[in-house]
RNA sequence: GGGCGGGUAGCUCAGGGGCAGAGCGUCUCGUUUACACCGAGAAGGUCAGAGGUUCAAAUCCUCUCCCGCCCACCA
């Protein structure tokens, strides 16, 4: 199929006439399985989401993880490495909502059971575009085993955690304020909230004093919460306002006696160094609410209107509430100013709408004794954070670490395996995989329904390495030598893995983890397709070719530093293979033009050969040494100055006219150098392979 | 606010106490049978600034200025 005439015939090397055909044939080859006498090399893909399409992120990652793969392969290791997909709820979720705008519907109108039939139809449809656009990036990745995270067994594995944990004494639930999306009718973890800079307001209010004719002057942006204040704080070193301590304070409209207390969480230099303590709807006011007893009550309601609790205000939307409640304010003379400020407003990271914290009953994980678990394993190094610049990160996470809220009230995910009770509500509940059997405490009866609750995503991928690892076929393959991440996820995804792995396992999920660059614009800002800041791979495929693209990406890719996306170097590595391509064609007609009889019975090496050899030698001995220490960019340009320069500009000059050079020596060093070329630019390499060497896959050859 | 990193040739970056480097770009020359997606060569730098340590600083220390990334968050 691949014959010498190609080779013969075409001057220049046009990557897109052949890269799929040598995908197709590699295919099969890609299949894991465990081999005698070979050590396993496992590597974890971090899955996209099934609504994603490849950025450069992916594809920077998955590209060092390719070139990993193929060289240690040929380093002789048996190499595992599985492709996968993330079901994603809130993302995905959204993207079906959007689709259904388009016809102007939303998800309430179709109900449940049909939406989620048709987050499945768009699953079936378009979940598996990204893998396939990781086709196109030329990796290695077994397709016979393509793993989805709501797969019957990935289910399985999801429950008896949840299980497991709720066994020991790690769930609860509990009414806590949460961060509610008002749009999107879901609670959210604080990972999913997005700060936007907003222009708004610092309202200063005056609260009367108790028996004293005097006020206290509190600054707030949200004067529509003050209906649920329960307290007053200052700092224990704020001189200035410590004289307050101890005193009781007024609520307008509502009368409530609010006292006035130290915490240490109020910052003295905002506003007046007052704080106006809202346990229901702030995380930081709870938490001062915990510590010093207060009530909490809510005010708001799950779609951002004031609730009974609000008195005159009820039913108000919060934002006209709070223009009624400075209007009314005013009118008692009860503000004493108004500034202008640039605030950060939390939003929903999924589709921009202001969060509100409620309180919610939601399940929750304690996080103590696991948050140790996966502090211990980094500590021991039983897992390896690369560059150790992140462990810092890492550590300071698990120190001032919460509960994990576990629930969501979206409909796509997995459905918690919770069952509360048909009459008595949601205070009677049992935790089961199955319809439990016992009766209700309550009523005596046994009337259960699920709960249409569902997982945090993340829940769910933290249990990834063994859910696709650990099957009974293929137990050896837990735990993974390597996980590769963006910076960005190190607490979301590879923690949570860390500790599930090692509460679940007894062991590590992952020997080493390593945090690639992130791909900035050239301008060294962030790659966004909202910024419209993206580069899109799969059209620089197009125009240059897959080895291209993973040429330069890795080119300049360094192992510590962010990269600042430059095309030129892609331009350059389609010069490259075009350069390899012709160092063939040159080896080729050479090789052709010379009896073997006749070479060998030379056996003196010339100083050419000499300094080939030991040009070769030494770039092995370099490159090795940067591929274990993530440096891929530096392997490269040491691979590139080799072939580019010492082999092509000055040993095949030598063999130009008459040549006193030893043809085996000639032969090895071109097997040799293809194999080195391989793992960076496999397609080419491996096109060549075939058509001058064996019909092989080329990672399967060993190094020398 | 906390953490991390960067500022070296026109551009993208390597180097990390001992003669300032690479690739791309620019310029000059070269159409000899692998490749013009090529070859030979050249120009181009106060290593952000100031101070310090040292026989010696791009490199180590201190400060200043500028740029960015991640996390937290402003009531």
């Amino acid at each position: 199929m691949f014959t010498k005439k190609i080779l013969k015939e075409n001057t220049k090397y046009n990557p897109l006439e052949f890269e799929e055909k040598i995908y197709q044939y590699w295919e099969p080859y890609f299949k894991a399985k465990n081999i005698k006498d070979k050590k396993n090399f496992i590597i974890l893909i971090a899955p996209p989401n099934i609504t994603g399409s490849l950025h450069m992120g992916h594809s920077l990652e998955n590209t060092i993880l390719d070139t990993l793969a193929r060289y240690q392969k040929m380093k002789g290791f048996n190499v595992i490495w599985l492709p996968g997909i993330d079901h994603a709820g809130i993302a995905t979720q959204n993207v079906v909502e959007k689709e259904l705008k388009k016809e102007g519907l939303t998800r309430f109108d179709l109900g449940r059971e049909k939406f989620l039939k048709r987050v499945w139809q768009w699953k079936e449809r378009y979940g598996n575009t990204i893998l396939e656009q990781f086709k196109k990036l030329g990796l290695s990745l077994d397709w016979s085993r393509i793993r989805f995270t709501l797969d019957k067994k990935y289910v399985a594995w999801v429950e008896k955690a949840f299980l497991e944990y709720y066994k020991k004494g790690l769930v609860y639930r509990s009414l806590r304020p949460v961060n509610f999306c008002p749009r999107c009718q879901t609670s959210l973890s604080d990972l999913e909230i997005e700060y936007r800079e907003r222009e708004g307001f610092l309202y200063y209010l005056k609260y009367p004093l108790k028996n004293e004719s005097n006020y206290v002057v509190v600054a707030t942006t949200r004067p529509e919460t003050m209906l649920g204040d329960t307290a007053l704080a200052v700092n224990p070193k704020d001189e200035q306002n410590f004289e307050l301590v101890g005193k009781i304070a007024i609520l307008p409209f509502l009368q409530r006696e609010l006292p006035v207390i130290l915490d240490q969480r109020v910052d003295p230099k905002f506003g007046t160094g007052i704080l106006k303590v809202t346990p229901a709807h702030s995380l930081v006011d709870y938490e001062i609410a915990l510590r010093h007893g207060l009530p909490m009550i809510s005010v708001i309601d799950e779609n951002a209107k004031m609730n009974q609790n609000a008195g005159e205000f009820q039913g108000l939307d919060y934002l006209t509430a709070r223009q009624k409640i400075v209007e009314r304010l005013r009118e008692l003379n009860l503000i004493e100013k108004i500034e202008k400020i640039q605030h950060n407003l939390p939003t929903c990271e999924r589709c921009g709408t202001e969060i509100q914290v409620i309180p919610s009953k939601e399940w929750f994980l304690k996080m103590k004794d696991l948050a140790k678990l996966a502090y211990v394993a980094v500590k021991r190094n039983e897992v390896e954070i690369y560059p150790v610049k992140f462990k810092k990160p890492y550590f300071e996470w698990l120190k001032n670490i919460y509960d994990w809220c576990l629930s969501r009230k979206i409909w796509w995910g997995q459905v918690m395996p919770v069952w509360y009770c048909r009459n008595c509500g949601d205070d009677e509940y049992q935790v089961s995989i199955n319809k439990p059997k016992t009766k209700c405490k309550q009523c005596k009866k046994s009337k259960w329904i699920r709960t249409e609750e569902v997982f945090d995503t993340w829940f769910s991928s933290a249990l990834w390495p063994f859910a696709i690892l650990y099957t009974s076929q293929e137990k050896k393959w837990y735990p993974a030598d390597i996980v590769a991440s963006a910076r960005e996820i190190l607490h979301l995804w590879i923690t949570r893995m860390i500790f599930s792995g090692k509460f679940f396992m007894k062991k590590e999920p992952f020997k080493t983890v390593f945090i690639h660059p992130t791909v900035l614009t050239k301008e060294g800002k962030r790659m966004s397709k909202s910024l419209g800041t993206g580069i899109d791979p799969l059209e620089l495929i197009g125009k240059y070719g897959t080895d291209a693209l993973r040429f330069g990406l890795l080119w300049q890719m360094s192992a510590h530093q962010d990269l600042r996306f430059d095309e030129r170097p892609i331009e350059q590595g389609k010069k490259f293979l075009n350069k390899i391509w012709n160092a063939y064609r040159f080896y080729s007609i050479i090789r052709d033009s010379r009896s073997k009889i006749q070479d060998s019975r030379d056996k003196k090496l010339s100083s050419y050969d000499k300094k080939i050899l030991n040009s070769l030698k030494n770039t092995k001995k370099f490159v090795d040494k940067k591929i274990q220490v993530y440096e891929f960019g530096l392997a490269l340009k040491r691979i590139y100055k080799f072939f580019w320069h010492e082999l092509c500009d000055d040993y095949l000059e030598t063999w130009k006219g008459k040549s006193k050079n030893s043809i085996q020596v000639f032969d090895y060093v071109m097997l040799e150098s293809l194999k080195l070329l391989h793992p960076f630019v496999p397609h080419l390499t491996q096109l060549i392979y075939l058509i001058l060497y064996k019909q092989k896959p080329l990672f399967a050859e060993k190094f020398d």
